[in-house]
DNA sequence: ATCTACTAGTAGACTTGTCAACCGCATCAG
DNA sequence: CTGATGCGGTTGACAAGTCTACTAGTAGAT
């Protein structure tokens, strides 16, 4: 479900062949969203079926011809149906949790490793986010993208929370 | 894998059925992990077909006779390989992120809504789990739970910068 | 001359997770 | 007496997501 209104949302913004979308899906939606290819490609198939967006063949020369995907009246209102909708309590899946639930098992210096490693993780993540941020304020300064921002600044103030937290347990680990 | 290592962790803890690991799972993983009920069952039989760990079938009498799970050391063994691997940067999925993604589709009503919603769910689970902590804080004083306790810190950390990232969002908006 | 990467998509097997129903037996409240 | 709830578990169908490999042409680098 998530994945098709995710991609329905993308078209409503232009229209895409799959390969762009899956573009899209890596460098703009990634810190929320992943997709594989085989999946959008499969999805964007049933959305055709069901008729929220239409497919159009486009010959280019030099290159294979490619499928432009169109949203449809029928899929904006889908799409506005699911931006209204109660989202559902996150299912939250974190196996970096798990590992550290059972981490008294560990000794100190794969305690150590565990951490650290989670630390640089984040880290570096932390200024992947900060980079799209800034390059995306540049690019189009303004109000224009708002709401794509905040989705960046959330990520970034959870990897602060995250990075908060690694600091109180390596504290506390001494 | 994730399902399946976290089951061993907690079977490394105490020999347990599947009803019993469920319970587990509502309780004390759940704020990182959740599992169905047949997803259990299911896993639990390859877990055994593997030999990381033994069901010996109890019978009670006036009750269902139970099959009690015991890790053993291959099982152990797996476990702690697991504990040690690289946990891969997690995929992070967030439907609610998605809807904000698109956001700028909604009207202001519709906006309020959405992050009122949000602000709502994001208060009551951080005081269910702030809940949870002083009350295992109060069950077992001392350091025993220590990394349990930890990754229930962890959440409220991030639930805490949910709720400030909430905050910026709605002054924003005004 | 070969190797890699890009464009654009297809196909199949597989794993994981979810949903809903069903089994028997016990206990307890209305 | 009936119905809900707890115990303990099984089954089947599905939905969602992942992984690998394949097609087929272009362009640029080694």
């Amino acid at each position: 479900m998530t994945l098709s209104r995710l991609i329905l949302g993308l078209l409503s913004l232009a229209p895409m062949t799959g390969y762009e979308l899956k573009k899209h899906f890596d460098a703009t939606v990634n810190h929320f969203w992943s997709a594989d290819k085989a999946q959008i490609y499969r999805t964007l198939t049933t959305l055709v079926k069901d008729g929220l967006c239409i497919a159009e063949t486009v010959q280019q020369d030099g290159l294979p011809s490619k499928q432009v995907h169109r949203i449809t009246e029928h899929g904006r209102a889908a799409l506005l149906e699911w931006l209204e909708t109660d989202p559902a309590p996150d299912a939250e899946r974190n196996a970096f949790l798990g590992r550290v639930f059972f981490a008294a098992q560990l000794d100190e210096k794969q305690l150590h490793k565990l951490f650290d490693r989670r630390r640089e993780a984040a880290l570096s993540y932390l200024a992947s986010l900060q980079e799209q941020l800034d390059a995306s304020r540049a690019a189009s300064p303004g109000e224009a993208l708002y709401f794509q921002l905040a989705t960046l600044r959330n990520g970034i103030r959870h990897l602060k929370a995250e990075l908060d937290w690694l600091q109180d347990i390596e504290k506390e680990l001494v």
